[in-house]
This record gives C-alpha cells, sequence and structure tokens, in this order.
DNA sequence: ACTTGCATAATTGTTGACAATTAATGAATT
DNA sequence: AATTCATTAATTGTCAACAATTATGCAAGT
C-alpha cells in the first residue's frame, strides 16, 4: 500500500505547498484506485500515523475530500470511504450530461479557430492510438477524457470546469477503477467525438449541444448495464 | 454587527452540533448580507476572536466557505472573502440554466400526482402574495427560491441538489443583496412558473427543460444588464 | 530617486495535549 | 434469556503553543 511518509518540504514540490494538499493528493489517489476500500472506517489518528503527519493538516485533507464527495463524515462519529451505488452513478452522469452538454454548445460559441484545429488532431491521434493499442482499454480512458476536458476547458466556464474535472470525473474514474474496465468501445466514442467536434467547426451551438448529451447518456446506459449485471 | 461568541453547547442546536459548522453559518450569513465586505482580508486569529472560538474549528469552517467558493485561499497567504464579477455570475447562470433544466426534466419524469398538485398549490400561494405585497420584492425572491427549490427536490438527483442549494443558490443570494434589490418581475416569473409546472403535470419533459432554460437565461439577461450598469 | 538586501513583524501551517461525545462492554435486574 | 444501566474505552472536537512562510519597513548602496 502506497503509504510513504510525507516528509518532503515545500521547494521540494511548489505544486504541493503543504502536508494537508499532499495527503489530500494521496488519499485521494488511494480512494480512487480501490487502495483505500469503499465503506472503509477512517479513524483520524491510524491515518495520521499511516501518512506520518498529524491530525491538524489531515483533518483538512479529509474535509476536502468531503467536499468532491469521495468520503461522507458524520459529526462525531467520524468518516468513511464513500460506497458508489448505481443511484449515484446515475445521479452524476445525470449532471455530466446537463453540464458537458452546455460546456459543448458554449464551446462551438467560443472556440478559436485555432483551437478547434488541434481539436481535430487530438482525435486523429487517437486514431492512430487506438489502432496501435488495439484495444486496450487504458489509454482509451485517457483519451476519452481527455476530449471532454478540452471541451469544458473551451467552454470558458470556470464553475463547470471546476466541477466536472475535480469532482465528476473523480468519481467516474473510481467507478471505472473499482467496477474492472469498462468495454472497449473505442470506435464508436471516437466517431461521436467527431460528430461533435465538427458540430462545434461549424458552430451549430443545438447541434454540438444535442450530440454531447446524446453521447454521455449513451455511455452511461453501457455503464448501468455492467452495474446492473455485477449486482446479481 | 453579528458578532456573538458562540458559547452553546451541544443540546442548544441540534442541528449545528459543532463549534466549526454554526461558525460556518455565521460567517456565510455575514458574507452573503455583506457584512464581511467582498475582497475583505480573513485574518484567522481576528475571526477566532471575533466569534470567541480557537483557530482549530474556524480553519475547517474557512475551508468550507472556501469550497462553497465564498472565500478564495491560496497557501501560505491567507484567505479574501470572494469579489463577484459579471463573468462569474455568467458562469453561474449558465451552470444553472443545464443543471436546473435537467432538474426539471427528472421531475416531469418522476413527480407523484400529489406531488404536482401541492406544487400548483405553492403558486396560487404565490399570486395571492404578490397581490398582497404588491411587489414588495423580499417576498417574491423567497417565493422564486422555493418554486426553484422543489423542482430540485423533485428530480431526485441529490448531486444536482446539493450544488443548486449548497453553492449556486448561496452565490446568488449574495448578488442580488450587494447589487441592491433586483427589479420586481413578479408576474412575469409565476406566468413562467407556471407555464413550467403545466409541462411537468403532462409529463412533457422536453418541454419543461426547455421553460426552465428560457426563464432562467431570462433572468440572467436582466441581472447582466443591472450589473452593467451598476459598473459604469 | 530607485533598487537591493536584511531584519523584523505578522500570518499561516503544524503539532501534541486535553475535553466532549459516542460506541462497546459487562454486570445487575426483571 | 433479555433488557437496562453504568462503566470503560475509543474516537472526534477543541485548544494553545510552536515552526515555517510570507509580507513589511528600513537602511545602505548605486
Amino acid at each position: 500500500m502506497n503509504s510513504i511518509p510525507i516528509t518532503a518540504t515545500r521547494a521540494d514540490n511548489p505544486e504541493a505547498p503543504t502536508l494537508a494538499r499532499r495527503s489530500f493528493d494521496s488519499i485521494k489517489a488511494d480512494i480512487i484506485s480501490g487502495q483505500l476500500a469503499q465503506g472503509t472506517k477512517i479513524v483520524e489518528s491510524d491515518l495520521a500515523l499511516k501518512y506520518g503527519i498529524s491530525r491538524g493538516p489531515l483533518r483538512e485533507a479529509i474535509h476536502r475530500l468531503e467536499q468532491i464527495k469521495l468520503i461522507v463524515r458524520v459529526p462525531h462519529a467520524g468518516s468513511r470511504v464513500i460506497t458508489l451505488d448505481i443511484k449515484m452513478m446515475q445521479d452524476i452522469y445525470s449532471a455530466r450530461e446537463a453540464l458537458e452538454g452546455m460546456a459543448a454548445r458554449l464551446a462551438a460559441r467560443l472556440m478559436t479557430d485555432n483551437e478547434i484545429a488541434a481539436l481535430s488532431a487530438l482525435l486523429d491521434q487517437h486514431a492512430d492510438t487506438i489502432i496501435q493499442t488495439e484495444g486496450k482499454a487504458y489509454f482509451q480512458r485517457e483519451g476519452d477524457i481527455d476530449f471532454h476536458f478540452r471541451i469544458a476547458v473551451a467552454s470558458q466556464n470556470h464553475w463547470i470546469l471546476e466541477n466536472l474535472h475535480g469532482e465528476l470525473y473523480q468519481l467516474i474514474r473510481m467507478c471505472r477503477h473499482q467496477s474492472g474496465q469498462f468495454p472497449a468501445r473505442a470506435h464508436t466514442a471516437l466517431d461521436q467525438h467527431r460528430q461533435i467536434a465538427e458540430a462545434i467547426a461549424r458552430r451549430d451551438e443545438e447541434l454540438a449541444e444535442l450530440l454531447m448529451r446524446r453521447h454521455i447518456s449513451g455511455a452511461w446506459e453501457i455503464v448501468k448495464k455492467i452495474l446492473e449485471d455485477q449486482n446479481d
């Protein structure tokens, strides 16, 4: 288990200047990867010992994990790692559909021609990767996230970007990691990405939003089936 | 200024069992009402003194306020009360449009007949209130929030409800409080609410979402003009 | 006059101890 | 045997002191 004591100082990593943030990152990774199993009781003193820090900064990390819904906390009773269920994932995918649909609409309005060209190039690159890796799921995952992330950035909507990137994607990643790998529908996804990119290139906001929503709700249908099959 | 030292104990208020939560509520109210002005530097020791608690729980409160975007915090440099600008409000209204549109769609699918009847009754009540108060803005505000809140609850989507109620509405409330009161377009709003409720009653998901989005983007146009006029 | 560098002060980050609350254990009673 | 109640243990909440970092002000040099 990845329980390296966090002893690095400020200068070592300007990105994570504080113990609280470093432990936050570590714990987050452990939860998403499943090394901290769902439903695990979080005992502050234990975790503090494990990560080699005191309870103060660890507490801050826990609070931040609570905010991105990776941990549930009840006053005086402690915290547990979240347990994903179908209902929760359904809620997340619905929210994602709404937000990414809006992001695609805004991207169609705001993207520069250069950005659009870069987006198209990214998809070409994904096509190559798919051929080379022959459906090795991992790279497709990252490619998928790449695409969606770019749309969110291009929307120039800070709130949407933060919530997609900081919260929803984390939960989806966690779900993927722990429900075994999802099936490789790489070609379908790439086709849909291409259609979305083309709608954006045509500045067709309506269509870009529609296609993005269809893309995501389609993904949900597949995820849903997998989750249902697992619970039998 | 509302600087009552927080000395109450657990039994006094089961809803806010911890100093951190009580101070969170207090500070939140102070920020939204403007008693803690936008851009104010937050000094932990000062605030701790003001609220009569130590820095520990106060820090937790600050972290939570950061998460709902009422405070911005930079490591080792401290925190400030957020400063609302037009861009931020635009982002918020766009996100709200997407999420509440989805909520209306889900509500049209999931609401029971009883809930629909209750929603209709609520709107009748609002109509009465409008006549009685003759455009006194405050009650209209709360009525408006009432309606939107019910839709969010009816969507049965926990993520959407949490983000609307816990974060977006807070920022909109803050904007209203501090940009002077918004104009009373009570009758227009009520009409639109009625149309949305009717679409829900007919189980027309598509129309419910469409009308809700139009309602919110219309509201944004008005808010936008007000904010632009103020900055001249 | 402007910049540079150092010394000082102010503020945040971190820690370990203490208090309050909840959960667990087990004895006494019906 | 089951239930209640008190006792104990475990865990979270709170506090005040200490360390690390950043901001401030002043003096010296160019």
